[in-house]
DNA sequence: GGGATTCCCATAGTCATTCGAGGGGAGGAC
DNA sequence: GTCCTCCCCTCGAATGACTATGGGAATCCC
């Protein structure tokens, strides 16, 4: 995942991605292309999601059952896989924004500090 | 770096310790030792920094000429590395500091969205 | 004095995640 | 039939973090 504008900004922050997708996935089953798409919109187009990053986490997210996936055709009648959240990726999520949350927090602290 | 509390949440945001300990360094020239306490004070020990990641980020700060270091003696009579910021490095917190702002924005615009 | 403890620096090996650069198949437009 | 878009996938390299381990030197306690 990329910053973009500028776009030499260089990538940051291994390990939101999964997060990313798994909530992307709350509003209801999608297929690859679309989550990416559907991240990169709601996000007002500050992040860009690659496909060697998105096709790894995807499997790396089914192997480890936080997703679920089987084929089907996609809106533009193309083959498509289409990945849901299972119980447990529920809960990963949950978990994951927590930990985003308590060390965005933590961060901005030190960031926040005044230079008196 | 790792999230403290819970300890078995793993590691996360990779990239952001050097971002810290420029921040860190703004106070004035410090030690890796001290650089270390301070970022887990400051952020009121939800970060822990270990000496495996503390020192080899330190030596590529100074690699890419974003912190000078001078040996000297610390407050308890040991030898140690003092480290400082350069002008470079200054501009490179401030670029660094614009990214993550960006960066956090476009993540919480998608954690934020309602599940209506 | 001598042993344990604290302070301080450092590196090797491993792992996870990301990226860029590829490849491929199949539908739709012309 | 050619081109463009959609959609999937994989490999190799790079990065940065962790664990584990090492060592030296000052200080503290008995």
């Amino acid at each position: 995942m990329v910053l973009k504008r500028p776009p030499e900004a260089g990538d940051v922050l291994q390990g939101t991605l999964d997060m990313l997708i798994l909530r992307t996935l709350i509003m209801g089953a999608a297929h690859g292309h679309t989550i990416a798409q559907m991240i990169e919109q709601t996000s007002e187009n500050a992040l860009e999601v690659e496909q060697g990053s998105l096709y790894p986490a995807l499997h790396r997210l089914e192997d480890r059952g936080w997703l679920a996936s089987e084929w089907g055709v996609s809106d533009n009648n193309r083959k498509a896989k289409f990945y849901r959240l299972t119980a447990r990726g529920r809960k990963e999520l949950s978990a994951a924004t927590g930990r985003w949350r308590r060390m965005t927090r933590a961060i901005d602290l030190i960031l926040g500090q005044e230079t008196e």
